[in-house]
DNA sequence: TTTCATATCACTCGAAAGGGTGAATTCATG
DNA sequence: CATGAATTCACCCTTTCGAGTGATATGAAA
């Protein structure tokens, strides 16, 4: 059996290894410290059995890799780690194809027991998770709204926002007019429910939608 | 031998535990999730011979409880652990009495070589940090002023502002005018060498300010 | 004692932000 | 075609920010 350790910290690479190390003795563990790696080693190796992918590495974040590791027909049972559970990211990623996700607040021996669950080709969810999920699912059905729909220009202008960008100068770079970029910031306040930028990026940032 | 970690994350913790349990036999291995459950184990308990700590924690920064520690007079080797490595930081721990630094970048082995080290009273610092930390020190000596000089009430006033507070409502926070507010404000720009909340906030993140 | 950093408050003024409302365009989807 | 979402722009108005230039009090350090 192999599996593939996708994180940008080889101190926790390491640690998840010593971790799943016990649970087979003929289990092989790669490392790939980022997301461009990742796909290289899936691309030149034979697929492992299982991949374990950090929500947040360096060059993009791990729903990304996830959606490419799909484009390029890899498929591979895939667990999701995150530092910070948010129930939005998590429906993402099951979405994307996700065989499970697991918070880094959760003991090893969950990882183990979700590493072999996984291998074996089930679904794993802790409890706390599919929980919380089902409650954000039932929210966005009572809000009868799309929930958190930001559109592609939103996001741009979001990103520049969290930049320290100005109105104004939001509006040079993506060639707009300052009337335009407002009407976005405008409507990136009430979904994010917040009344000014630096409220409105902190909160972004918490979400995952920028950084 | 008895080695304490202390961080937020179990799994992280375990996978730390694991990959140091190898250096001795008779090695035993506290956990801790916060600053609070770890001072109270170290309180409660016969001192460990060395200490783990992640910089970042739920409850304060590890460089609080560092200084915490050295309050109450427990004096252990500590290891300080951090996912990102800004220089300013690690001097502040250093200076706060930690006998070492290591990035969570680093791989397993050089935690374990860590560990050993400072177990046995010495200091540990990697090179390319020692390196960091030399570059940065001369830098403060060539600009000649005091670096980066935040006072108590710049720090109030930021923390406040990294909340997406107005200058009002800063004000009304801490009982003092608005007009006090922006001089404050004023000057922290100035240090940070921003000239918009949002920037000013962000920047404070990266250097550690707040957060 | 003088000096200096800190903290406090004041005033002005232009720039930027934020709220409300409305409307034209494009483009996909039913 | 009709509908709706997304994007674009406009005008109005109030509030907040940010820069400049001060002053005063306090307490520690030289």
């Amino acid at each position: 059996m192999r599996v593939l350790i996708v994180d940008g910290h080889p101190m926790f690479r390491d640690g998840v290894e010593q971790c799943i190390q016990n649970i087979q003795s003929n289990l092989v563990v790669d490392q790939a410290s980022s997301a461009e790696e990742a796909i290289g080693l899936l691309q030149r190796q034979s697929l492992p059995d299982l991949v374990l992918i950090d929500l947040v590495l360096p060059d993009m974040n791990g729903e990304a890799l996830l959606s490419l590791m799909v484009e390029q027909n890899v498929w591979v049972p895939t667990l999701i780690l995150s530092a910070h559970d948010d129930p939005r990211l998590i429906i993402k990623t099951l979405d994307a194809g996700a065989a499970g996700y697991l918070s880094k607040s959760s003991p090893a021996q969950m990882l183990v027991e979700a590493v072999r669950i996984v291998m074996q080709g089930q679904e794993y969810l802790p409890e706390e998770i599919s929980e919380e999920i089902t409650k954000v699912k039932n929210q966005q059905h009572q809000d009868g709204t799309t929930q958190l729909q930001i559109t592609p220009r939103q996001s741009e202008v979001l990103r520049l926002m969290g930049q320290g960008f100005s109105n104004r100068k939001i509006a040079q770079s993506i060639f707009i007019s300052e009337h335009t970029v407002k009407s976005h910031v405008k409507a990136l306040f009430k979904q994010l429910n917040v009344s000014n930028r630096t409220s409105c990026v902190k909160r972004a940032e918490q979400l995952g939608l920028i950084d």
